[in-house]
DNA sequence: ATACTTCTTGAATCTTAGA
DNA sequence: CTCTAAGATTCAAGAAGTA
């Protein structure tokens, strides 16, 4: 037991270990709403002329013993369905799933993701910089992926960190859209033969960039499908906790040998750039009473407008009187204005947001806090 | 009459006209196995609330058309089977369909292909070269758009012009991931008060890619969801026969005008919209997640100036975080600083610039046909 | 005419803390 | 739970305007 669940009475998480088993089973055991994040890479059902198996090969029981197309689709609905629900229940309110998927299986879990009620945030496309090319001149090159990022209702406030993928991304938000290598040379695993240990291992960067997106340090993140195990090796790399669930024994002990020798980031490289909202909230009375203004003072806006400060912190302008927001929307007839950024006040000549006055005072407030 | 149906004995197709009124009561209407391929752009069902801002106050144009609102998923799936069932009817045993759709609809139309018996070859991902951003930061740009290729049933002989499509690919396999930009500009068609005539218009480099890859000359190509009549004037340009179904008035007069203008052959219009060919940009955040630079390494610059890397991608330096090129500028004091030149990191005691790395991954993508 | 800047716009499920 | 107010938030193209 940790020391938070022995503060909430929360039911112990098997935190940062491999649980062997079916993982609709597993999940059922475990505690409700105790996981940040679930990344599931489920069986693609690629076989449709045949039985549909399991990723450990083991054939999934058909209702009816006649085969038949719409009874083997169904049968991976009911399948997909009984999973999604078990991951759901696991999810805390404000948690999020991540599953990936080829057009064999994706449309299904895509639709059956919505039945059960969780909310499609986007879908992301894993565009491989090296595919395998369609050998026959059939199709087009398969050269992508599909992964569907949903929360588990509507309105829940989810994690994303706008500010880190952004930073990834030098500067520019990122797209849904991700160009990323299989997984290939020495990071695919290989098992005592030589051979390749799992059929379907997942790039490290790819769970790198999910996590860091959807995770803050020490977030539980939960893979129903470990496999080898990239979820729990990036989510210690990353600094997450992790909770694996596999049925293969062959794969778990890839998996737990691989993980032991990840090393953990030190916080330095954990650090990603706080968005702005996390920043102390700073009323703009402060600026008056600390006479960085002065009241009587006259702020402009770029678009030439002007107001006056009152002592109490409020704006004076045409007709209008209020906060620095509801006096700069007013008069630019906007449903809405960030006074921050419109207002500007004239020191030496110079006109300068009154934002940099918010930010000298949080610094002091940084500096303060050390 | 055509000539074709003379010799066959076939029903009368209404070939290159549009028709007024439901798809499905008019398609019910038109003779079974006629038809080489249907295109159909249906609706996302976008489910939309309240209106959407930039961050300058400009209101985003919604799609808020009618024609877009469905009660439920249920009533949603209900008029996807409905519409795909008499589109299978139309198609001859040896034909195809398209559909393109977002997150919002396409999974719930790719699992009603599978179960109404279409077979899937491709899904193909518009990646859009200039699509609108994401103004609140809470999602990744939402820069794709899927089209689903699939068969009227599994082991029929469709028809793939794979030569064609290598050729307009520069003589690499095409890809399941196309580039291309939104139809803005001249190519987007206005109303009389000079607004844009449909919300969705969708791009000629889109249907000329689709209808090169799917269709012989000759074929007939069916769009249920005309609209402004993209698919009419790509398939006349290519010489293929065309029938298009429209309720609404205003967009099948705008798509007759439209089409009535294209000459056959006529490519002027196609050449333009090549997407461009440019050296592609490659985040640091990259070298980053691929594992090519760790998390909390430190770089080191000519002048003997260091930073550490983060997760995220940003660099910490003495009082200064944030991009490369940032970091390197604040550490020299410059205006500005060329970070991928600027910042080296060790490897068996070599002192390598990090732009190494990043032709690394350009190489890479060249590989692929980027 | 040319170069440069500003404006407009695109299938969008687009806020949140605190009372 | 609801309600209010603070205040955070955009990329690429092409068109249109300006020097």
């Amino acid at each position: 037991m940790t020391k938070m669940d022995q503060i909430t009475g929360a039911q112990a998480l098997p935190l940062n270990t491999i649980l062997a088993g079916d993982c609709i089973d597993v999940m059922q055991s475990l505690p409700a709403e105790s996981v940040d994040l679930i990344f599931a890479d489920p069986p693609y059902n690629l076989q449709l002329r045949g039985d549909l198996r399991r990723p450990d090969n083991s054939r999934v029981d058909a209702v009816d013993d006649d085969w038949d197309r719409f009874q083997s689709f169904a049968d991976y609905d009911r399948f997909t369905r009984d999973w999604l629900r078990a991951a759901r229940r696991l999810l805390k309110p404000d948690g999020a799933i991540w599953v990936i998927g080829s057009y064999h299986n994706i449309f299904r879990v895509g639709a059956a993701l919505q039945d059960e009620g969780y909310w499609i945030l986007n879908d992301v496309v894993w565009r491989k910089s090296n595919p395998m090319p369609n050998f026959r001149g059939k199709r087009f090159t398969n050269a992508h992926e599909t992964m569907i990022w949903a929360s588990k209702s509507e309105g829940a406030r989810y994690t994303f960190n706008y500010e880190a993928l952004k930073s990834l991304n030098e500067g520019i938000q990122m797209r849904s859209d991700w160009v990323l290598p299989l997984c290939t040379g020495a990071e695919r695993l290989k098992d005592e033969n030589g051979e390749k240990a799992h059929p379907t291992q997942k790039p490290v960067a790819l769970l790198h960039r999910v996590l860091v997106a959807a995770t803050q340090v020490g977030d539980v993140v939960l893979d129903p499908f470990f496999g080898t195990g990239t979820t729990g090796a990036v989510a210690r790399m990353l600094g997450r906790d992790w909770i694996g669930i596999e049925r293969e024994e062959r794969y778990r002990k890839v998996a737990e040998a691989r993980i032991a020798e990840v090393r953990k980031f030190d916080k330095v490289a954990l650090e990603t750039a706080r968005p702005k909202r996390a920043e102390p909230r700073v009323p703009f009375g402060q600026l008056v009473e600390r006479g960085m203004l002065r009241p009587g003072e006259t702020l402009v806006s770029p678009s030439g407008k002007s107001a006056r400060v009152r002592a109490d912190g409020t704006l004076v302008g045409l007709d209008i009187t209020g906060s620095i927001h509801q006096v700069g929307a007013a008069l630019e007839g906007a449903p809405s204005c960030n006074g921050w950024t419109y207002w500007h006040f004239k020191r030496d000549g110079q006109i300068v947001p009154i934002d940099i006055l918010r930010q000298q005072i949080r610094a002091e407030m940084r500096d303060a806090g050390h």
